[in-house]
DNA sequence: TTCATTCTGGACTAGAATAGTCCTGTTTCA
DNA sequence: TGAAACAGGACTATTCTAGTCCAGAATGAA
């Protein structure tokens, strides 16, 4: 439940290792090798985030992806909503006025209320954070700023 | 993305309606008719419910269910879990060790504390601040609730 | 010019998950 | 004893997800 897609994930990766390049240009392939995904599941991913421009791709021989911004200008919404469209929590949440239970519902507004609420906060985490928390280096420091947005 | 499932959604409409009664025990039957969810689907959820303890049955001609708590003591990841399963944003984030990309992965620590956060901010929201939301008084009480508990 | 390399855009399949239904049994009350 | 209601489980159809593949276009090097 509240989970993101396997797919998801996987892409994660693949923005993060783009992340470490210093914005060198990668092909799908090395891509593929340092992340250890398979090739055509790399290779879809990419295809994904150069549509929603978070990659700029280069054909051709010497061809590849890096980063279209700055790590820190990229943030978890726009990574989720470029695998996985728009956010929403239930198919309420996006639009009112489409579910048949609407009228009789007594619980759709909050679902829309804690909707923003989640996305106010993964706006607030950029690429750059989700690479700091790698392993090996897994500290408190996402948590510590997190913890310190939502309050707590 | 991001998104609670149809049932679940359903499961807390279920809830809410059981929130109005006053304690009072209510049939499936009635709850499906109130909810204008049907009834086998009703049914289903609330066993559900019961079996989390979240709502109390009682068997019989003159059976039927109400909560088992005050709403003010229900929050909203006891729905989430008790209708969807333990709550993680990736496989990953509940358990680690348990993904073959674990070591070349470098976003997986930020996914847990993702996770955290969110289910933080979710354990404050109460079935009683849900229902408050209801259309017809779809006020920004919980937009404010909430906003305060993440510090905007 | 030609060829190898790489991205583009789309279709396709197998498997898993979800939503929804149904059935048989047990409990309780009138 | 019979009706009303919950309990526990199986089952099916549909939808979604993950993963693969292919033909075409762009680019650079030989």
């Amino acid at each position: 439940m509240l989970k993101v897609s396997k797919l998801t994930d996987y892409g994660t990766m693949i923005l993060g290792c783009l992340a470490q390049t210093g914005g060198q240009s990668l092909s799908a392939k090395k891509i593929s090798a340092a992340t250890r995904l398979r090739l055509p599941t790399a290779q879809k991913l990419l295809k994904q985030l150069a549509a929603h421009g978070l990659v700029r791709s280069e054909r051709g021989a010497l061809g590849g992806y890096r980063l279209a911004r700055n790590a820190r200008d990229i943030n978890a919404v726009e990574i989720l909503e470029a695998l996985e469209g728009p956010m929403a929590l239930t198919e309420c949440s996006h639009a009112e006025g489409q579910c048949e239970l609407e009228s009789f519902c007594t619980v759709g507004g909050a679902w829309q209320q804690i909707n923003r609420a989640i996305r106010g906060a993964l706006t607030e985490v950029t690429l750059a954070d989700l690479q700091r928390s790698a392993p090996g280096f897994r500290t408190r420091r996402l948590a510590a700023d997190f913890g310190a947005r939502i309050g707590r």
